[in-house]
DNA sequence: ATGAAAGCGCTAACAA
DNA sequence: TTGTTAGCGCTTTCAT
């Protein structure tokens, strides 16, 4: 294994050059050599080393995967996704995570492309704004965002805007007039400006007031008092959450029953990620769901495309569709109105 | 940045030696000369490519990690776990899945030990009688073990014998005496094997008879009717079940839930690996948890420990502590016994 | 303190 | 068809 080209060819009786025919094209050698020189091969256990052909400067089949964390299962299964065909298309993985730090999203690129790799898949903090990307425009690695929804750029993702219209609109079909988003640590992110701007459209069109998202701090894994207070005291609490995410979504959910309020009698709550996980609770969270296991297939198509140079310009930003996966987390709204008997059903909960 | 070592010592006016050591050994170059270099290195954006480094026989600074999946959160903490050292210590992780696949796992240490990797961290089927990792010992690079709870090689685990057999006494401690353990995709693997025998044992100790474990394909996210009607139906039913993942448990709360059995009123789970998002279920899941985010720091810890060679030999299997977290779904026994009333219950719930 | 040169493993002209 | 040779970018003797 540790053994070298030279060591084949010194086994083998041939010079190097013949060897690495032999391996790379071997109808351009006489088929007797080429039968001892596998003989070789195989006693020697020989693989070439990657090292010698990425140096040669041949291709060095290594992808770059930036993501923001693996703690969310939505990037986890973008990865999931993106190995499945990496492996099968005998390119390595090279992974690093940013914690959503513009920071770390840099040193994750310097690092990736010192090591040369071929191409990018990355889910950034702000695709727009993001120079670093124009960075890569102007002398590569070539690049595909992922789950960054944005037209300049070319990206796999869901129409953000229209799968948080989508989502609200149910909300208010359901008859829900006060309907507040949630929003977690992507407060900062394109996407959520997105789905807030999905939001707002389908409460204007409704002729509701959208309110500004409210910022969670999820891994607190705590609902703040403060915030607790907001959702469940005074006329004006809302009805429905939108959250712009399915584990903040779970978090609120288990923070409001934790304050006796019942999903979905006393308050309706719609997540955004279609999280497996988020199905399996009781009752199953209602979510905006993104294929993301395709998602990063998909951006994983897109770069091995742009890397053969079979890159179709005008579709930058490609939008898969999303899903609405209608959970028992969402009540119509009339058996909210009756305060009487949802408090009477959350005392006898009580403790 | 495509600017080579070449670049910069012409542009300096030195020899690519000086640059080399003046990057690499500061203080052994004449600082005027240094100022001039870093001068040189600035102006074209010059960073070392790894590729030389790595081919010049330098340590590549290159980690492999396989694991079986990153559907399941476990492995995804791990793997934030791992990449959280490795990026504060300047370290690349290549990333393999296996999908619990005893090929691909062959294939994926093959890959990884040709691209030079300085070491691996792994979670592999079966450690104990798993002939690569003798290859490893020979002549691979250095390796720990993660999630593999073997004695006989260097590994990162919790106990999980003594985990399971803590978490069926907790079962037992509340009255239950037929309890079935079920196993997912891990029915295979050490890990399951060993939290049977630890479930095996609690059982004989207090004088039950251990059945062996059920194997359940909880891909199909469906509960299939027939080990339906096992859990549910006769008078032997389970009165609790020991799943062997939470991923396992939360299919099987929610297939329960379907039937109209309650949890855990008329079934009590205990699920193994305490997710983070398996608490957020109503009612959170009891659950044995393993530090899995831990797990993958100290296995880093180990690893960088023995490629330094500061390698403690004795201890080869590391056992961290696990937790025993009791959510709401486990109920004392005496609950259970009044079949009319769960059926009442049941009943009022339906459809 | 600096430079020249060899070589890590490999591929690709170019020769024979 | 096969061999010779020149690098890819870098570190590291060994000279100077």
């Amino acid at each position: 294994m540790t053994s070298t080209i030279k060591d084949v060819a010194a086994h083998a009786g041939f010079s190097i050059a013949t060897v690495s025919r032999a391996i790379n094209a071997p109808h351009t050698v006489n088929p007797v050599t080429l039968a001892r020189v596998r003989e070789a091969i195989d006693a020697l256990k020989f693989s070439p080393s990657p090292l010698g052909r990425q140096l040669r400067g041949e291709r060095t089949r290594l992808i770059g995967v930036v993501l923001p964390t693996l703690a969310n299962p939505v990037f986890a299964e973008c990865l999931q996704g993106i190995d499945e065909l990496a492996s099968a298309q005998g390119f390595r993985l090279m992974l690093m995570t940013t914690q959503y730090d513009a920071q770390r999203e840099r040193h994750a690129i310097e690092t990736l492309r010192a090591q040369r790799v071929e191409g990018l898949i990355l889910t950034v903090a702000d695709a727009d704004t993001h120079p670093l990307l124009d960075e890569l425009d102007a002398d590569g690695p070539l690049y595909v965002l992922m789950h960054n929804d944005t037209k300049r750029r070319p990206s796999v993702s869901v129409d953000n805007h229209q799968a948080a219209f989508d989502g609200v609109r149910t909300l208010i079909t359901h008859g829900h007039r006060r309907i507040l988003m949630l929003a977690g640590t992507l407060a900062a992110s394109d996407r959520a400006r997105q789905r807030h701007a999905g939001y707002a459209q389908a409460m204007r069109q409704a002729g509701l007031t959208p309110a500004p998202a409210l910022e969670i701090d999820f891994n607190a894994a705590e609902l703040a008092p403060s915030v607790l207070a907001h959702l469940t005291t005074g006329p004006q609490r809302p009805t429905a959450l939108f959250c712009s995410n399915d584990l903040l979504a779970m978090v609120v959910m288990r923070g409001l029953r934790r304050a006796r309020m019942r999903v979905p009698q006393d308050m309706s709550i719609l997540g955004f990620d279609g999280l497996a996980v988020s199905e399996l609770l009781a009752p199953p969270l209602a979510s905006i769901g993104t294929p993301n296991g395709e998602i990063g297939r998909s951006a994983w198509q897109r770069l091995m495309a742009r890397i053969g140079g079979e890159y179709s310009g005008p579709s930058l930003g490609l939008a898969l569709p999303h899903t609405l996966r209608e959970g028992g987390t969402i009540a119509a709204i009339a058996s909210v109105a009756h305060a009487g008997s949802a408090q009477r059903a959350r005392s006898s909960i009580a403790s």
